[in-house]
DNA sequence: TTTCGCGCTAACAATATTGTTAAACATTAT
DNA sequence: ATAATGTTTAACAATATTGTTAGCGCGAAA
């Protein structure tokens, strides 16, 4: 799993410095909370330099949150995607991969509900690219749910909420981790293997429920 | 299920009509992007008003939050509490219970994880109130699981994971909607037959989980 | 060497946003 | 009726926040 986020902010070009800044910034704080002075100061220049470089806030958000869409756009086209391959081992790569991609960036669903689901304006780019491929996507998995099933070796179910199902139980736990971790006795103190144990856990819940 | 959202803003009193803009204004556009202006001018009194019966934004914004974490305690102690219940009544009857409460607060899910999460200052009201509770109904829960293991009834899985499975599957299509109802050709254009069928889903999930 | 363009700095400008205050007005108690 | 108390208004104040501009220095091209 490639990240681009930079952690040895020296020997970069200022407009790289302040790209770094502001996706700290903006994944923190969201585009309201976030404050282009507090940007610049983080990227030790000027906040003239962030406006001759992107003009507005608006600009640098989008540069932001367009690499955080083709993020998205990867792991969900990418992951999903396994063309030839077992219902179960499908099931499972993706489960893994998933939550894996999840674990790597933490706060990239938060941001996504708060800055896209609720800006309509912001919607379109990221349904683009991915509407094309969403209808194929689920048309194949249910073609060989009911392959399977007519084989007897799961049970029928709807392949749209089986996919609701998956990526609920992978998201939502890391989520609202900041809540639930102090109430669930620490479960997630340890991430490295709370990770793990969520991957076999859904991969399991998930079988039992194809389970015929 | 009470709600305490007001629609005719006529004989209300001055500081009702001010709350009422306010929870409005705060549940759509969070603390940051929420403005006092907007509220006062959404409430119809002058923005002064605001001030003198609220004195600061910090002031107003902690009434509002305090009825949602109200809210919230009550949901989860008194959905998640059934006690002296067969286990899988209790489960269908919380699953029931809970969707129907999100239903009802389409915002809440993501207000909570946007205001409440992020701001770990905040997080000790919410916390202090089910802290308490938590672990008990925790206990609770694992005994009543092991007990009908031990009786070949269901199969011993974790309460931890079983409550976050719950919550997980319960609430995260309901914050993802402005983004999955697209993508899953338009699943939930009818609300009212999504969540009934959500209903209905979750439950065999997690009936299909315990199976042994 | 001169000129030109680029990155940069410092100061300024404009507006938005929250918060304050003095005085007018209304309501109730004495 | 008068005083006291609470409510409302309009104007002001302070600061935060985004955005602009004139000019400096430096390296490359002429």
């Amino acid at each position: 799993m490639e990240t681009t986020t930079i952690t040895d902010t020296q020997n970069l070009t200022t407009e790289e410095k302040i790209l770094a800044a502001a996706e700290k910034e903006f994944m923190l704080k969201g585009y309201d909370g976030a404050r282009t002075t507090a940007i610049a100061e983080a990227a030790g220049v000027t906040h003239a330099m962030l406006h001759y470089y992107f003009r507005t806030k608006d600009n640098l958000f989008d540069r932001i949150i367009e690499s955080k869409i083709d993020m998205i756009r990867d792991i969900m086209l990418g992951s999903l995607d396994a063309p030839g391959m077992p219902l179960f081992d499908k099931i499972t790569l993706v489960i893994g991969r998933h939550i894996d991609f999840i674990a790597a960036n933490p706060g990239l669903p938060k941001f996504m509900i708060n800055e896209i689901f609720s800006r309509p304006d912001r919607m379109p780019k990221v349904l683009g690219q991915l509407r094309s491929h969403a209808p194929v996507m689920l048309e194949t998995l249910q073609d060989q749910i009911d392959d399977y099933a007519r084989r007897g070796l799961c049970r029928k179910v709807d392949a749209v909420m089986l996919i609701l199902d998956i990526v609920s139980l992978n998201i939502f736990p890391f989520m609202a981790a900041p809540m639930a971790n102090p109430l669930l006795g620490g479960i997630m103190d340890d991430m490295e293997s709370f990770t793990e144990a969520r991957k076999k856990e859904n991969i399991e819940t998930i079988m039992k429920k194809l389970q015929p």
